[in-house]
DNA sequence: TCCTTGACGGAGA
DNA sequence: ATCTCCGCCAAGG
């Protein structure tokens, strides 16, 4: 695995409960800003193996980034919700209250 | 092996 | 507000 594959990893590790991060946010703690989509990719493919608290990675746009025809749609927004993340209208989070500060 | 495709995002036009 | 165009790079075909 790559070194930037693993920083990424464990930038999401680091996500605390109650707080959220955006793609683009993550890649720029690992090191790279522009790799957003990479981002996608270890939540895609590494989640269960690494354990990864991959609901509280959420887009630019503060929405989750799951289709909704999708069922883990509805996984990850009662995860947050569970951990106190309120949703506004059109399952929007609010990053100015909930966005993790980062390290 | 080459080509396409993303749970993305920022800069232009 | 909407729409391309790229960067990044691991999988799957």
């Amino acid at each position: 695995m790559q070194d930037f594959t693993l920083k990424i990893i464990q930038t999401i590790v680091a996500i605390p409960a109650g707080r959220v991060a955006t793609y683009g946010q993550i890649a720029a703690i690992a090191g790279n800003h522009r790799a957003a989509r990479q981002v996608s990719r270890v939540l895609h493919t590494c989640t269960s193996k690494y354990q990864l608290p991959w609901h509280r990675v959420i887009g630019a746009a503060g929405k989750i980034s799951i289709p909704k025809d999708h069922t883990a749609y509805l996984r990850q927004k009662k995860k947050l919700e569970q951990e106190g993340i309120e949703f506004g209208l059109s399952d929007t989070i609010d990053l100015s209250l909930y966005q993790w500060s980062g390290q």
